[in-house]
RNA sequence: GCGGGCGUAGCGUAGUGGUUAACGCGUCUGGUUGUGGCCCAGAAGAUCGAGGGUUCGAACCCCUCCGCUCGCCCCA
């Protein structure tokens, strides 16, 4: 899979640059309390799914499940609210989620992550938003969507929610059980249901995103705009809600069009105004994403994406007979001094052994040196690839001849 | 956390109660004196996911756990 990795980290490094975003590492761990206070300590990530323990102080610490409440926190914490604003952050983390692991769901996932903090321009959530989907075309990815919705600001949204349940509350026991759970921990979350008995209420349901206080309503226009001057496809999805507490606003994700699987979300986030004072900092605008690594992969071979597989080898160094080890070990390293990548056979093996192995790295040069070469101080050059023809050089010639024969045409 | 399917050499598979678990690919070694790719021959490689149980006898039946996988919950 590492040729997989290389190409996103690769992509990951141009699309960061070309937005302005610096990256930034965070640990492994946190204290478990940065995410019960930041991300909600009645979400799925934090009451089931996070990986906690004491440390030997008696300290309650966890592996981190998800990345924003810890560059959140470093901002805070090193006074990056002093930078000029806003402040463009990414990085690439380890994230930990206890869970039955299934294709596209690991217990351990790696996340590209990108938040700009400081800004409350809808601009800036369109921005991210082009970012990632620009990551993805360079990855090749195709047919994909954009599902966006705003979930306002938390007065609007608190009414919002009193209303919904006005809605359902004569229905209730006609509700599926999770629905019934939802109605009093998380009513947004009915909207979400695919439970039959629940869908008729769902389709007559209120919609937060058709009834938007009017600064959100104007916020989501502008990245609506935004985004269709960019002929990004976006479809609004009324019913689109995020897992995690801290999100107002703008909340999105990017979904395979023709895909069902469950696991098929690559990325998602949205806009975070409350959380840097949630966590005990001033009142700091912020929006970003998380897209998981290995569902992108999963996206990239289901869509054939090629690959560049560097070969293993340019130069294969065949040696054999007595005395011969120090010899092809010294013109191993004039190879490599010379920029040639160079992989030496193993000393008490054949010459065929060495030859088939020469031919299985996929080196395209055979460096032979024998018993006779070596008393001349000579090597032979053989051309692994075509007609296989060998020419005798002295030694100091060898690399200058190998880079000959490389050269393209 | 919930429900279903699967788990045999590095990889892909066969074998579903009875002697030393099979095949293909891959790996290694050879096919005469120092040369690859094709071909041929031989070899190595498996506590049959782990532990327990039933049985004279278990890869095969039962239980528990682990892993993979599909769906749900949720999410990347």
């Amino acid at each position: 899979m590492q040729p997989y990795w290389a190409a996103v980290n690769n992509a990951i490094l141009q699309v960061t640059r070309l937005y302005g975003f610096r990256r930034i590492d965070t640990p492994m761990f946190e204290s478990a309390a940065l995410f019960e206070k930041g991300s909600g300590d009645t979400t799925d990530v934090v009451e089931k799914e996070m990986y906690v323990f004491q440390d030997r102080g008696g300290e309650d610490l966890a592996l981190t499940p998800e990345g924003t409440p810890a560059i959140a926190r470093a901002y805070l914490e090193h006074g990056m609210g002093s930078w000029p604003q806003p402040v463009r952050l990414y990085t690439t983390h380890p994230m930990f989620r206890y869970d039955r692991p299934q294709k596209g769901r690991y217990r351990q996932h790696t996340q590209f992550d990108c938040e700009v903090i400081g800004s409350s321009d809808a601009l800036v959530d369109a921005e991210v938003i082009e970012l990632l989907w620009r990551l993805y075309g360079l990855l090749g990815l195709r047919n994909l969507q954009v599902r966006l919705s705003s979930i306002d600001d938390p007065g609007p949204r608190r009414a919002y929610t009193e209303r919904l349940k006005e809605y359902y509350r004569p229905h209730l026991g006609q509700l599926s059980e999770d629905s019934q759970r939802r109605f009093e921990r998380n009513p947004l979350r009915l909207l979400d249901s695919k439970d039959d008995r629940d869908l008729p209420f769902k389709e007559a349901a209120p919609k937060l995103v058709e009834q938007l206080s009017d600064p959100a309503a104007e916020h989501h226009a502008i990245v609506q705009d935004a985004l269709a001057a960019s002929g990004i496809p976006v479809v609004i999805d009324p019913l689109l809600v995020r897992g995690l507490d801290y999100y107002n606003r703008t909340v999105f994700e990017i979904v395979p069009a023709d895909d069902e699987r469950a696991q098929g979300t690559l990325g998602g986030g949205g806009r975070y105004d409350g959380l840097m004072e949630i966590l005990g900092g001033p009142p700091t605008p912020a929006v970003g994403f998380g897209s998981g690594f290995e569902r992108l992969i999963l996206e990239m071979q289901r869509n054939a994406f090629e690959l560049e597989v560097p070969e293993v080898a340019d130069v294969y160094v065949v040696h054999r007979g007595e005395g011969s080890a120090r010899s092809a070990f010294r013109l191993a390293g004039e190879l490599r001094d010379a920029g040639l990548a160079t992989v030496t056979g193993d000393s008490g093996r054949s010459m065929k052994s060495q030859m088939r192995s020469a031919n299985a790295s996929g080196a395209k040069v055979a460096a032979i040196m024998g018993e006779d070469e070596l008393a001349r101080r000579s090597a032979v050059v053989k051309d692994l690839r075509e007609g296989g023809q060998q020419e005798e050089l002295p030694l100091g010639a060898v690399a200058g001849r190998v880079r000959e024969l490389l050269q393209p045409g």
